[in-house]
DNA sequence: ATATTATACGAACGTTCGTTCTCCATCAAA
DNA sequence: TTTGATGGAGAACGAACGTTCGTATAATAT
């Protein structure tokens, strides 16, 4: 439901109506809205980070591993699982203009999202594979950058080339990136 | 307002105080408020396009044409005279699952918008600054989405190196892009 | 067996939403 | 001087919003 309309379309009373259960008794759970708001924030993290992060960082190493977290994340972003897509794609826009707990939550996750691609270069480039000049930094910027724009793509446009393109400016910023 | 509340955000009691007006008064004008988000809209692309594109277009051509487009572009996006960003980037993430009349003007605009990149690009291309077996529409496809990511590491992260680290993808965008 | 706690409910609160109605002021054209 | 748009004000509408309250039921602990 956030996905779809976003965490403030998420409505306490329609999603009462949805699960079947009264308002009053939903809201006993959170206790007021923006709690209902950062269950959802967290949820999802949590969630990608078992669906994208995790399988990534078992079993493999260096550009695998990277190339491995990237397919992970856009079937995250392309699956039909979540209608609305990424839920994370719509709090950004949402939540950037509104300080307060919610947005130091997403700006947190999203600096740690950023590191966790930084680390994985880094060691990429430790391990000889990646161009020890490399600014890592600048590469989860691109890393990321990619993603946005796959959303983009597939979720207003529904371009039916949008994964081909993103795999294209993937494969050429890995290719960049080897020494 | 549509900004920094986004387009279901932008109600029309807060607007009416804004402005000194009544409700009805200010309502009588629209007649609904998918009218006023229409107007909002018809008015950003418009301002976009005086803005953005047609200064792009006077005077210059081919890459330096191109140049211009994106630093335009990217002091639209960074001003500081609309407080929430680019109001289409917000229209984006909201309107992505929600058919209608106004998604379908947004993504009528974005199409043309990618076609009028594309168009620069083959120009250049043309021109024989680009190298002839440029893929124009994956070249408007990237420049688009160092934009996405632009307004995400400004407005969400409040990134000090956003600027920079866009320009240095832009820059590796038109090398590559040469013959 | 009794007391306590957790869970859910229905009803209502005050507020804001988009919208509709009626009425008034202004002002140019006839 | 009348007429008819035009733009705005004010009051009110039903609906939905987040939230609070008191209560009923079921499970758990003593």
């Amino acid at each position: 439901m956030a996905s779809i309309f976003g965490l403030e379309g998420l409505t306490i009373g329609r999603l009462a109506t949805q699960t079947g259960m009264s308002k009053s008794g939903l809201f006993r759970h959170f206790g007021s809205k923006e709690a209902l708001q950062f269950a959802v924030l967290e949820m999802t993290t949590e969630d990608l980070t078992n669906s994208v992060v995790e399988p990534a960082i078992e079993e493999l190493t260096g550009e695998r591993r990277l190339r491995k977290l990237f397919s992970n994340w856009m079937e995250w972003i392309g699956t039909d699982q979540r209608p609305g897509g990424c839920p994370l794609m719509g709090a950004f826009v949402e939540l950037d203009d509104q300080p307060g707990e919610l947005r130091n939550f997403l700006v947190e996750q999203q600096i740690e999202w950023l590191d966790c691609i930084r680390r994985m270069a880094q060691k990429t480039v430790s391990e000889g594979n990646f161009q020890s000049s490399l600014d890592t930094r600048q590469f989860a910027f691109e890393f990321h950058n990619i993603g946005l724009g796959f959303n983009f793509s597939l979720r207003l446009l529904h371009d039916p080339n949008a994964l081909d393109r993103t795999y294209t400016v993937f494969n050429n910023l890995i290719r960049k990136a080897r020494s």
